[in-house]
DNA sequence: CTCAGTGTTCAGTG
DNA sequence: TCACTGAACACTGA
């Protein structure tokens, strides 16, 4: 489920795994949409020997400091994930890429739909594709009157503006319904039509949503019972908020879009 | 068997 | 050039 809070928890999850130490093997499949700058046997002899010294995140890509660069940066797509374990017989499935520390410790990245990637950058944050984020939705959040500000102009829907990883990075379906039913904005209002009264009840639900995910480390039954979240997949018929307000489905902006008629305005 | 899916990227339009 | 739209990408599971 990788959008901002998801991402960051795996990025913590495989510094806290690796963190200090070197990589003594590394193997990844060989797969050149995943690895789609450099080939995977590239990649791999990189990253061979590295002693991982930190990482780093923004907007929905996340990196890995070395002691040598370059340094890999790592989007998840539609169905990425990492994991951590002790033995090769817990290798997942799908892994695209397998990294073992010198104490054993191994972390895999796994991609099963295969829209996710692996690049190798020499300084990430001013290469793109993540020098072409706009402000992280976590770590660079912009008050109410400069999103107010960001938004003006766009005559877009509110809801596909969000999406927009050059504006605000991060933000992805879920979340996107999420604040939008939190701060009762309609999805299909135009950006630069909404006042500075919305545009800060949007960033504080934008603040709050992602706080919260960020602390649940992404588990969803840590969310709380009265988001939109429980209620938007499958698509059910007749879905219904804790708040018993009956919850529809759009596709704004290319995108299926859960949301509640009377609640949002 | 069909369809939808938590994301990006590209071609085409205005 | 830019903002915007819609389709494509690839695969799994309901």
């Amino acid at each position: 489920m990788p959008e901002l809070p998801e991402v960051e928890t795996v990025r913590r999850r495989v510094q806290h795994a690796l963190k200090g130490k070197r990589l003594v093997t590394v193997r990844a499949e060989d797969d050149a949409l995943i690895f789609r700058d450099a080939p995977a046997r590239t990649v791999s002899r990189q990253l061979r020997g590295r002693r991982v010294v930190g990482s780093g995140r923004k907007g929905k890509y996340f990196w890995l400091a070395l002691d040598r660069r370059p340094w890999p940066v790592f989007h998840l797509g539609m169905s990425g994930w990492f994991y951590c374990y002790g033995s090769a017989a817990d290798r997942p499935r799908h892994w695209k890429l397998e990294m073992i520390a010198e104490d054993e410790t191994r972390v895999a990245m796994v991609n099963p739909r295969r829209l996710g990637s692996v690049r190798m950058r020499s300084d990430p944050v001013a290469e793109p594709p993540v020098s072409e984020l706009g402000y992280d939705a976590a770590d660079d959040l912009p008050d109410g009157a400069a999103l107010h500000r960001l938004l003006a102009g766009r005559k877009a829907p509110i809801k596909s503006v969000l999406l927009d990883q050059s504006v605000l990075a991060g933000v992805g379906n879920w979340i996107a319904d999420e604040v939008l039913y939190q701060s009762r904005i309609r999805p299909d209002r135009r950006a630069c039509d909404l006042p500075c009264r919305e545009t800060n009840r949007l960033q504080t639900a934008i603040r709050r949503v992602i706080d919260h995910a960020v602390a649940a480390e992404a588990d969803d039954t840590r969310f709380p019972r009265t988001w939109l979240f429980h209620h938007r997949w499958g698509r059910r018929q007749g879905a219904t908020t804790a708040r018993g307000e009956a919850v529809v489905f759009d596709t704004i902006g290319g995108r299926t879009t859960a949301w509640v008629p009377g609640r949002q305005l």
